[in-house]
This record gives structure tokens, sequence and C-alpha cells, in this order.
DNA sequence: CCACATCCTGACCAATCGGTCAAGAAGTTT
DNA sequence: AAACTTCTTGACCGATTGGTCAGGATGTGG
């Protein structure tokens, strides 16, 4: 037969136990919290022993830190798309389609996330002021600059940072509560459509009418 | 002295350690979660035995069912003031208002509500569905009116409510994350800066330009 | 003042928690 | 194939969990 099967390697072996351990534990970090999941539900949810996960990850706390730090890290790299933009529409506007893009694709993540500001940051405490806050002074100043610019009517650029946080991320935190009243989940039509007014609204209310 | 001390009554007794075990339980349930509070952490909050709340309260998830259950009547009788309006601006300016306000007045209850959303609603599903998914319901055919009198640009007021929804509870769910960012709790002055910034983006995103 | 209902709480319980460990299995290196 | 490192896991540990209970304290109605 054609079909080629080669033995693990050691480092193949690491690889992929460790990404199946963070994927389940994003999941369940996601719906029971840090405090209340267990090793060993996660255990059953990556289809381990519980032993197992202890042996990649020595604690509970280390598994849930690089949780945490991953999803941040998919959280910086969308900022990106704030930077080198010509317009506010431009920037603002890829930086709404990538941040909902997450809320999409990376919806655990971005509820561990919350759950753990929502819990005081014990474990990113020091990312909110250093990185966070760094990034959050940049994006105000290129706001600042366009409204400097008459490009944007003269709005709070905390304020509005805010909005975008909290807009785009509500489609992943509450997602259970979207797609119940939804009556089911999203469909491709409906995430399109999402994107869109959010980007319409939000757009229209900064931007100078003209 | 003109200081009158009266025993307390039975029925007192019951009101105010009920009232006590509530609100321990709202904060301790807001900060670690349905699964990460434990029954002693609330008692150590409230100032009294274990073995006394089990008393006013069988079990955990009945406490629990009833801190969601008030927070839920509150952010229900602030959906209110939505009622009645002559113009988009005074009943959608009048919601945020009261949004915000809940965010600053109730922010634990708001965090046990997004928790308890966030872990899929095992407790509040049929709320979900029933009540809030009336209200929903109503509100959108108020704002498709406002669309069709031409009060309103041609936005999804679906998408509206939820921009509503999530940015005025960000300032609680998020409030940590704010005040760091912010160095420190927000003045008034600052929370009615953020008041005035949300309608601002809103109202200016939503309003026919004239 | 007495009988009764309500309130209070230290002590206790089985179950589960995060974490450890020893010993064997599997891949690697020489 | 032998020596070595890495991976696997059932059994186990002390601590904590939600919840129980007996019996004393306190307020209430007759």
């Amino acid at each position: 037969m054609g079909t080629e099967i080669r033995r693990a390697s050691k480092k193949d072996i690491r690889l992929e136990n460790e990404r199946v351990i963070l994927r389940a534990a994003e999941k369940i970090f996601a719906h029971q919290g840090f405090g209340g999941a267990s090793m060993q539900q996660i255990a059953d949810e990556a289809g381990l022993p519980k032993a197992n996960l202890h042996y990649y990850f020595p604690t509970k706390l280390t598994l849930y830190r690089q949780v945490v730090q991953d999803i941040f890290q998919i959280w910086l790299e969308a900022a990106s798309s704030f930077d080198g933009a010509k317009s506010p529409e431009e920037g603002i506007g890829a930086y709404i389609d990538a941040k909902m893009e997450i809320s999409r694709r990376h919806p655990n993540g971005s509820k561990v996330w919350a759950s753990e500001v929502m819990h005081g940051a014990p474990v990113v405490q020091d990312y909110l002021e250093d990185a966070l806050h760094d990034w959050t002074d940049g994006r105000m100043q290129i706001i600042q600059t366009w409204i400097d610019e008459g490009k944007l009517r003269p709005i709070n650029p905390r304020h509005l940072l805010y909005m975008l946080w909290a807009t785009t991320q509500h489609y992943a935190d509450f997602g259970h509560q979207v797609e119940t009243l939804n009556g089911g989940p999203l469909t491709d039509e409906q995430w399109s459509e999402a994107k869109e007014s959010v980007k319409n609204i939000i757009l229209s209310g900064i931007c100078e009418s003209n």
C-alpha cells in the first residue's frame, strides 16, 4: 500500500501533545474559568491521563499562563492592522475586521482573556501595564492626529478604542447569547453582516460628514 | 441618651442576613466565577459561619441563582428607559445612560451575568430564550420604525443593540482593564465623559445627518 | 413564664482537588 | 543491542470542596 506510517519522533510527540493539551485547556478554561476548571476535566477533553498533563505543564497555573499568553499574542498581531493606514476608514475598518475574525476563529481564547481581566488580571497585570498600555497610547495618538487633520470628528480616542474592543469581542464573549437570540450559530452571511454593521455605525459615528 | 436600640426581630434578621449574604456572594462570584468561588470564601466575605449560609441558601446553586436573578431584574428595569421615547436620540440616549449607570453602580452584578453567559448560560438559558428574546424583538421593531420614518440611517437594529450592550457593559466587565489603563478608578468627570463619548459616537453613527 | 419556632455554628462527612512518584514503555544514540 | 533519555500512567497524598447535623442560643406567641 502507498500509505507510509512512520514512527512518531520524540519531538513530534512533545509538540503534538502540547498542542492537544493547550487546545483542551483553552476550551475548559473558557467555559469554566480558571478556578472552575479542573485538571481532570482538561485531561478528559484532551484524551490523556491527568498525570500526563503534569508532565508537560507542571502546574495548573503554568498551563493557564500559556493559554493566556497565546491569545494575547494573537490579540496584539491583529492590532498591527491599525498601522500604516492612509485613512481612518482604512485603519479602523481593518482593525474591526481583524478583531471580528478573532472573535469568530478564537472564541475560546477571547473568553479566557475576558475571564482573566474580569477576575482582576491576576496573571496578566504586567501585560496590561506594559504592552497594552503602550499600544493604547500609540493608537490614541494616531487617532488624535486624524482628528487634528480634520479626518475625524473630535471624539475621545480612548473611549473609541474601548468601543472597538467591546463591540468586536462581544461576538465571542457573549457568543452564546448572540446565538440564542439568533436561533443558532451565525452563518457566513450573518458574520459578514455583523462586520459591516459594526464598521458602518462606528465609522459613520466618527468620520467627518462630507 | 437619645439612641434607641431595639432587639432585632426574626424577620429583620432574616432580611438582613439574606442581604449580606447576597452581596458577598455577588462579589465573590464576580471575581472567581461560579466554579471558582467557594462557600467558605463567601462566608468569610459576609462575616458569617459557612453553615449559616446553608441555612438561608440550601445549596451553592440556589445562592448563585438568586444573585443572577437579581441582576437580570435590574437589567430589565433599565431597559424600560427605551420605551415612550419621542425620538431615537432620547430613547437610545437614555438607555445608554441607564446601562452606564448600572456598570458603575453594579459592576459585580454585571460581571456575574457576563460570566454566566460566557459559561453557556447553564442557569439562565430560559431567560435568554424567553424574556430577553421578547425584549430584543420589541426594541428591534421600535428601531426599525424609526428607520422607516427616516429618523435613523438604515442600520441593522440587532447589531445596534449588541453594540449598546457591549459598549456599556465593557465599563463593568473590563473595569479592571479600564482602571489600569486610566491609572486609577474613574472620577465623576471621567464617568460623565465616558457616557457622553459613547452617546456621541453611537448617536452620530445612526442618526440621519441633517 | 413556658412552649414553640427560628436562628446559629462547631464538628463532621464523602468526594474531589492539584500535585507527586515510582516503575514500566517507547524512542534515541552509540 | 546496550546504555540512555524521554514519555506514560495507575496509585497515591494531604488539602479543600459542598453539604449535613445535632444541639445550643435567641426571639415569639400564648
